[in-house]
DNA sequence: CTTGTGTCTGTTTTT
DNA sequence: CAGACACAAG
């Protein structure tokens, strides 16, 4: 025990040592926030205060729930068997299998994911005329899921206007389509045991009674729908129940536009009457110059709950900042230092480029391409979202659920066996007319279409009866084959990755297996005696059906739904892990819950970052400078800051200026390499990598401002007297009638008179 | 059913 | 500039 709490700081202890009440602790960036959550669960059970299975541990990610798992069997050996540790959907997941019956689900119901929600969306729009240049799929999309987050069913929105009462329509009739397939998407999964466990009481006492202490990590980025799951599983209201434990930092809550709300960790310390409020400020990470740079800026935030971190570590470098005239600059410097960082025997793992938008990083890659420069660029497609392997996956969900019509959809004729679009839609008129799914409506059909159609239910079909005793990997195996994926793509021309990718769902199979505790050679499908096993219920005191959770999950479902399970909630490797000898490449968001000795921080301009969308949004700057604090937060030795004149973006050259945020970060905390940002690009000496290759975009400016006129130049720093500081984006017409087209960031791009307008030069 | 052409539209991301 | 997507022609 003492082992356990003698490395902690006060605020740690204090925070690990809590009495079984609500607390928040407001957890700055890298002060030990993971060390806490971790270090107080195995306090609670190591000073017999709770048993494992009292433990409810919610993440955001599957990252951080492993990474909290691999932590907490490091610090005490006990099983961590009967905790329940969890993302909020795979929690959720887990519960609505064991419940699918009190939920109204079937035993094998799937999850969507947001490809499949949206082409869900995409056919149910279809199918009801419904006009999609009105109604956008997209759009409807984030309407449903912004209700679902909400906690609303279309029954309770009262629609404002004519648009939105087709939309609540639509939303009715996506959750009737859904419930036909027996899928679910992320939001639902959460909505639907929200409802059971409001709608059944017993069950719901069950699960307050047993989690005795329920610990948030990440808690600002808690939806209202999460918010309100987990009073409801705290027994907010209902006098006692667990205690709710909330670690946040409310200034790196930069998920707002997903619906996230940090205005939770206001609510929950006055619902939950917190009296345990504890600030980590101590910060573990960085050196002195990077955090003071990192406070100054926040503190420009209005809404804050007021925190600021301190380190012991010394002042250590300035932050650098490094103004480049275009982006193949800014790309060419960052090679440059990353060359020396490398050259100063920093290990290329340790080196992080960060950007706002992925666009950003074509450039940079190209450069350390050319420099041959190792680099690893995260975000972009996941495994379980590869074209091929969603093929194979809606396969295996026709064999597990056979009325998921987005997987129908998907296969039916792929690899293609002579059902068109006219056989299709033939099959969506008898589906809607019988009300059934896809799949079942084709006995209906007749003719040339009906025949193949037929046969492509055989195949499903035989796959099913053939791998009845198979275990999951034979059976995917099998269905690779019997699909005729693996020789389509053989055929093709470029499918040796995509072999390769198919080939790896075996092995993914495999491991999977092992790793869940199925026995190996456990048949896939749920057997008929499983099967009643399965919904075998345990019998609480009050009669209630439950499943206790120490259960292996193969009581709960088959290998295969799992396996499906699994694939759709964790969709494959994209988080940045340690150990490659790569620079790291990632958008600030995907940073975030990182750390690295170096980081560069590209592209602070205004539009960028903050990014103009930004400025449209109530909040929305202040949203983009919390980006801007993790950016900051993530480095712990050296932190490099730049920005380009001129950028291209969507195929036209951009003029920005410096981002607002060098105005809110401390001076004497940054080294300014090149001139002073207001200085007119090339009015600065050359540097060599300016100079270097290609300035395709760099020529384009040239040329235009050989066209010059009226003394003002294209790319010009100005000042006006009402609208600040400026650039010049272009210039037209001449001498009473020349007039100017500036950009002035934050107060807007305007056209002025030059005869009329008073501008004063800068630099 | 495949292939080519034209149009459009561009944040951030987990589950 | 490019990728995604829709639609028309082969």
């Amino acid at each position: 025990m003492q082992n356990l709490l003698h490395n902690l700081n006060d605020e740690q202890l204090a925070a690990v040592t809590l009495p079984a009440q609500s607390a928040l602790i407001l957890a700055g960036a890298g002060s030990g926030k993971t060390r806490v959550l971790t270090t107080r669960i195995a306090w609670l059970i190591q000073t017999g205060q709770v048993s494992p299975s009292g433990i409810l541990a919610v993440t955001f990610t599957n990252k951080a729930a492993k990474e909290m798992m691999t932590r907490l069997s490091a610090m005490m050996p006990i099983n961590t068997r009967g905790m329940w540790i969890g993302t909020f959907h795979g929690l959720c997941n887990r519960l609505l299998r064991t419940h699918y019956r009190d939920a109204a689900l079937p035993q094998t119901f799937q999850i969507l994911d947001s490809q499949d929600q949206l082409s869900a969306i995409k056919r149910l729009i279809k199918a009801n005329n419904v006009d999609d240049e009105k109604f956008p799929p997209k759009e409807v999309m984030y309407f449903i899921n912004g209700a679902k987050d909400q906690g609303l069913r279309a029954d309770k929105i009262e629609p404002y206007n004519a648009d939105e009462r087709k939309k609540v329509e639509l939303y009715q009739l996506y959750d009737d389509q859904c419930q036909r397939e027996g899928v679910v998407d992320f939001a639902e999964l959460l909505l639907r045991t929200y409802e059971l466990l409001s709608r059944n009481q017993p069950l719901r006492q069950h699960y307050q009674q047993r989690f005795q202490h329920i610990l948030v990590d990440e808690f600002q980025d808690t939806n209202d729908l999460q918010y309100k799951w987990l009073k409801l599983l705290a027994g907010h209201g209902e006098g006692g129940g667990g205690a709710l434990f909330a670690v946040g930092d409310d200034d790196q809550s930069i998920y707002a536009f997903r619906g996230a709300n940090v205005g939770n960790m206001i609510a929950f310390e006055r619902e939950f009457h917190v009296k345990n409020l504890i600030k980590l400020e101590q910060n573990y990470r960085s050196h002195g110059h990077i955090l003071d740079a990192a406070n100054v800026l926040i503190a420009n935030n209005s809404k804050r709950l007021g925190k600021n971190l301190r380190t012991d570590a010394g002042h250590g470098e300035q932050v650098r900042v490094y103004e480049a005239t275009s982006d193949l600059g800014e790309a060419q410097w960052i090679i440059e230092e990353t060359k020396n960082l490398i050259a100063d025997g920093a290990a290329r793992s340790e080196i992080a480029v960060l950007y706002r938008s992925n666009a950003q990083s074509r450039v940079i890659e190209h450069a350390l391409f050319s420099a041959g420069i190792p680099y690893h660029v995260y975000g972009g497609l996941r495994y379980f979202q590869r074209a091929e392997v969603k093929h194979l996956i809606s396969y295996l969900q026709l064999m597990d659920n056979p009325h998921n019509d987005s997987a129908f959809m998907r296969v039916v004729n792929f690899p293609t066996r002579g059902i068109g679009a006219r056989t299709i839609e033939n099959l969506q008129g008898a589906s809607a007319q019988y009300g059934v799914s896809l799949y079942a409506a084709v006995p209906y059909m007749t003719g040339k279409g009906g025949t193949s159609l037929a046969g492509f239910v055989k195949l499903v079909e035989s796959a099913r009866f053939e791998s009845q005793q198979m275990a999951l990997p034979e059976l995917v195996r099998l269905v690779l084959e019997a699909s005729g994926l693996l020789t389509h793509y053989q055929t093709e021309k470029e499918g040796a990755d995509r072999i390769e990718n198919l080939e790896q769902m075996v092995s993914a199979a495999t491991q999977f297996v092992a790793e869940e505790g199925y026995g190996h050679g456990a048949p896939a499908h749920l057997g008929p005696q499983s099967q009643a096993q399965a919904g075998a219920a345990i019998v609480n005191e009050d009669g209630v059906e439950i499943l206790d959770a120490d259960a292996p999950l193969a009581t709960v479902m088959s290998p295969l739904s799992a396996f499906l399970s699994h694939a759709s909630l964790e969709a494959g490797d994209n988080q940045a892990t340690a150990g490659q000898q790569a620079v790291q490449m990632m958008t600030v968001h995907s940073a975030k819950g990182l750390e690295f000795n170096n980081v560069f921080i590209t592209g602070l301009e205004e539009g960028l970052f903050p990014h103009e969308s930004s400025s449209r949004e109530e909040g929305g700057v202040e949203e983009e400078r919390r980006l801007m604090y993790v950016a900051i937060t993530r480095a712990r030795q050296r932190l490099y800051l730049c920005f380009a004149q001129t950028r291209m973006l969507h195929g036209q050259t951009r003029y920005n200026m410096k981002s607002r945020f060098f105005d809110e970060l401390p001076e004497d905390a940054l080294k300014w390499l090149s001139a002073k940002a207001q200085t007119h690009w090339f009015a600065n000496k050359k540097t060599a990598w300016d100079e270097a290759p290609l300035i395709g975009s760099d020529n384009a400016i040239a040329q235009k401002m050989q066209q010059k006129s009226s003394g003002w130049r294209i790319g010009e720093s100005v000042s006006h007297a009402k609208f600040g500081e400026g650039v010049i984006v272009n210039l037209e017409g001449s001498g009473a009638n020349a007039r100017a087209q500036i950009n002035f960031g934050s107060a807007g791009m305007k056209v002025l008179d030059l005869s009329i307008a008073k501008l004063e030069r800068l630099g």
